[in-house]
DNA sequence: CTTGACTAGAAAGTGGTACTTTCTAAGCGT
DNA sequence: ACGCTTAGAAAGTACCACTTTCTAGTCAAG
């Protein structure tokens, strides 16, 4: 099909398409000529990806590119599936120098007292790090305990999570990245509506 | 103090200062004379408050106002803290007109099937509504059955977010908001950590 | 075979956000 | 009295995700 019926059926501007392309977004199609190229319903999936990854995702066009990178990568070690996906899901964060040696690596030490894998460097204890530094900082004070409550329960999340990706489906590394990021604004709605139910009837 | 304390105290420039104040993120200070003001502790609070929810919460500023504002309102009614929070959450979004037929109303159905306080114009099952129809948009299928297991996890968070709240107490709605926005991050880097935890060793 | 619609590709422009800079007129402080 | 600071307003900046405008070429109907 020609650009106009891509921009057509996924209700994206021609000149949004080619902004696409123009970014690696999106693969050439194939050249029939110097002034046409022919698309086809990849492109047509991709470029929903690209729009359910930005509008319901939140994600700039820099992590996009680097989902897309991991999903076209062909045949990557299948053993390690999440990691490549979650790294290409956390962007690289310039590790600021630490200001105070009260909490230096608690993040890092609880994780550890849970016996949740992980090793040095690892970009995701990072994150939880800074979140839960930020937290501190902003008064909200969330003590070890509570951390293990809250990750009893996302345990529970993240059993839901693995058993909904098909084991050594082909398309593996898109179901994880592509669910990860967009069931985020799900659970994060049934938060507050759990919230609600909770405080309402005890 | 003066400006220029209040800036080296929360590290944000004085610029910044007069643009939180110009856009009322900030109220003014205790003006001692026409080129001079005094501002307090409370004002170091609500910078730090406010760079807060920008930073790690990743709001923008006009989510920042509708918080603050929410915040500042005189002893509001007790009885719907969260109610107003997570109406200060959600920002107003322009009611589109469903195209498909199909799906109107899954989350509002589900959402009574479950049991779960709500009402017509719900803006949190709308916001389902949007993230769960997005996830399907992008071949990311949550069946009614997959969301109660979410929802069953979430559940326990939502119990940990409660019981961190002292009721009664005179900051209740502060404590909700910032809490329920800063933690986010931090589940979201939990449910990273828990998918390796479950899917290494099942 | 001409005419109008379409196309690739590149460059420049746009609108929104979150500041930052620059300005003036006026204290303040040593 | 001289430089440092301030309030307040206006204009400017950087970044992002596009959108517009351009040229040069192609295609398809009449």
């Amino acid at each position: 099909m020609r650009i106009s019926v891509l921009a057509t059926r996924t209700e994206v501007s021609v000149g949004t398409i080619k902004f696409y392309l123009r970014e690696g977004l999106l693969p050439p199609g194939r050249q029939t000529s110097r002034t046409t190229a022919e698309y086809d319903e990849s492109h047509v999936e991709r470029i929903r990806l690209v729009r359910a990854l930005t509008d319901a995702g939140g994600l700039g066009i820099a992590a996009v590119r680097r989902i897309i990178a991991v999903i076209d990568a062909p045949d990557p070690q299948r053993l390690d599936v999440l990691a490549t996906a979650q790294d290409a899901l956390t962007g690289r964060v310039d590790p600021e120098p630490d200001d105070s040696a009260a909490s230096v690596g608690r993040a890092h030490s609880w994780v550890a007292a849970r016996g949740w894998p992980t090793g040095p460097g690892d970009r995701v204890v990072e994150r939880l790090e800074r979140a839960w530094e930020a937290c501190e900082q902003a008064g909200v004070h969330v003590e070890d305990s509570m951390m293990d409550d809250y990750a009893d329960a996302v345990e529970q999340v993240a059993r839901v999570d693995v058993a909904a990706v098909p084991p050594g489906a082909d398309d593996a590394v898109r179901r994880v990245v592509v669910g990860t990021v967009m069931l985020e604004p799900v659970l994060s709605a049934l938060r507050l509506l759990a919230q609600r139910a909770i405080s309402v009837q005890g």
